[in-house]
RNA sequence: GUCCCCAUCGUCUAGCGGCCUAGGACACUACCCUUUCACGGUAGAUACACCGGUUCAAAUCCGGUUGGGGACGCCA
């Protein structure tokens, strides 16, 4: 049986997050990550980021970087990996760029090719193919055998010296079982002929998935794999790798898949899927986190909006479930709104700055802290996203002020021209430029009698003459963050 | 096609043989709060895929069926 590595007194865990530089994190992967990372922080390990760039056609530095941007915005911080800011190799068991560790996998593939556990394949991709139309005709599956006359590698290389091209294959002999005792769904049991004699060493010379998967989390001393579902099969390969390489095997936990609502595996047509989408759609990192959190594991007690301190001591694998998960946003907004709520104010209006900004949206009376607070008070519980706040702050904006469509109504009332005239006496003579909340309900009150209306007759088109719409946050809340002035010109446009 | 994984409210899930006429959360509905919109509060509707077995007792254990997903790449 495969040797496993056994050394998992709690300091010892070392669990790793790899993925393949492609495009930016999908919350699929931003859940592996934050799994992994829960894990080693739970029993004290080490975290690990592994970059498996071994596919040269669609590895890109751009999207190496795109991803350790999207790590560091979750607060997934690895202990050994590239330097989130220099991208230099932190950590002993580096390079952790597995295009930078080619020689350390030829090491390897040569041992096999030398115990016989490998061999040189010469075939084309054409004979190749013909090879695999013939099995899936015969109805049996597409897998690559050894050729009838294995070339003995000393002979191969000379024909590879000579410019021929080869990749090297594992050779799988024996036809027997394996077992892998799987942390999230128990014993699996793998006949060994479920694999062909699959690629270790590209004809190329850029080693494959499987072989720098196992090797790698043998030489980083990995003693915990949590990854997805699709690679559950792939275990057996890197299994057969393990025991013919004398190498330890960590333990392996296979996570469930997230969906999306048509019950198909998560994807772009879904909509936002990758970390970056849902951080342009103004949510918050912890809030993500939480919500990922939630599809695949529960906490013992049910709570669900738990602090990553709280994540971290009741982190454990037994918690996991095994079957797949819809993505739910509807849920992921609410939890977000949870998160914006019980977020201190000047922590608030950091993040909601930028989106203001984007939007063109200015309100110079941020720079008073009591005004801001007063004004997130105000308009917090109507934001789920951070996006949401530039259409209630745009309120605040003189540049933006205009009369909405929904006011179409409250224009044309009878009353409505009374209560602007006599709101706007009021507006005039008041005598600081700012007016308090109780100055607003008297003035207000005194709208009604002179103006002889009242009840939403009365309160709408004052709201329109404040915010250019007849619904909207209160208006005890709203006139004190405008200016005397602003609210004049306001009043005026509606008259 | 072969092998593997999975199956509780619409969704995320609790449940690991009796505490289950199945609990929580989101969403939904109604009511309350509110002279608007939200927030908040209360109440409600909604699920063990199906069929067999084991057992005094099954959502829970076993088998099968159906359904969904994955793997079978010189992708990861």
């Amino acid at each position: 049986s495969t040797p496993v590595n056994t050394n998992h007194s709690p300091s010892n865990v070392r669990v790793r997050f790899a993925p393949s530089p492609t495009g930016y994190l999908h919350v699929g992967g931003a859940r592996t990550a934050l799994y992994n990372y829960l894990y080693a922080k739970r029993f004290g390990g080490k975290f690990i980021l592994r970059v498996e760039d071994t596919d040269l056609e669609r590895s890109t530095d751009e999207s190496m970087r795109m991803q350790i941007e999207d790590l560091k915005w979750l607060g997934l911080n690895w202990d050994e990996g590239p330097n989130p800011e220099t991208y230099e190799d932190m950590g002993p068991y580096g390079p952790y760029r597995q295009s930078r560790r080619k020689d350390i996998y030829m090491k390897y593939a040569n041992q096999l090719l030398e115990s016989g556990h490998a061999y040189y394949d010469f075939r084309t991709d054409a004979e190749l193919d013909e090879i695999k139309e013939a099995l899936v005709k015969a109805g049996k599956p597409p897998q690559i055998d050894a050729p009838a006359k294995i070339v003995p590698p000393s002979e191969a290389r000379e024909r590879i010296a000579k410019g021929e091209q080869a990749a090297i294959r594992f050779h799988v002999k024996e036809k027997r079982d394996y077992v892998v005792n799987d942390l999230v769904r128990g014993d699996v049991r793998f006949p060994s002929d479920m694999v062909g004699d699959f690629v270790c060493i590209r004809s190329n010379g850029m080693p494959v998935y499987n072989f720098c998967c196992a090797i790698d989390d043998a030489l980083m001393k990995i003693t915990h794999v949590f990854r997805a579902e699709e690679h559950l099969s792939n275990t057996l390969r890197q299994m057969m790798l393990f025991e013919a390489l004398g190498l330890e095997s960590p333990r392996f936990g296979h996570l469930s898949f997230i969906l999306g609502p048509d019950k198909q595996k998560l994807s772009k047509r879904h909509g936002a899927t990758s970390c970056h989408d849902f951080k342009l759609k103004g949510y918050l990192p912890e809030a993500l986190n939480n919500f990922i959190l939630l599809s695949g594991w529960s906490s013992p007690d049910g709570r669900e909006i738990l602090s990553r301190e709280e994540q971290i001591s009741l982190f454990t694998h037994e918690r996991f479930n095994s079957a797949p998960a819809v993505f739910d946003e509807t849920k992921l907004l609410w939890m977000n709104s949870m998160y914006l709520r019980a977020l201190p104010h000047d922590e608030l209006w950091n993040r909601v700055e930028p989106f203001l900004k984007e939007a063109g949206i200015s309100v110079p009376q941020a720079k008073d802290a009591a005004w801001r607070d007063q004004a997130l008070t105000a308009f917090k519980t109507s934001m789920q996203t951070l996006a949401d706040a530039p259409k209630l702050f745009e309120a605040l904006d003189d540049t933006k002020f205009s009369i909405k469509d929904d006011a179409a109504e409250v224009k044309g009332w009878d009353e409505s021209k009374k209560v602007w005239q006599a709101w706007k006496a009021e507006l005039v003579g008041h005598a600081s430029s700012r007016i308090s909340e109780a100055e607003f309900t008297a003035m207000q009150d005194r709208v009604k009698v002179s103006a002889a209306v009242k009840g939403k007759h009365l309160f709408m088109p004052i709201r329109v003459a404040v915010i250019g719409q007849p619904h909207g946050t209160e208006l005890k809340i709203l006139v004190p963050l405008l200016d005397k002035s602003s609210l004049i010109k306001r009043v005026e446009q509606c008259l």
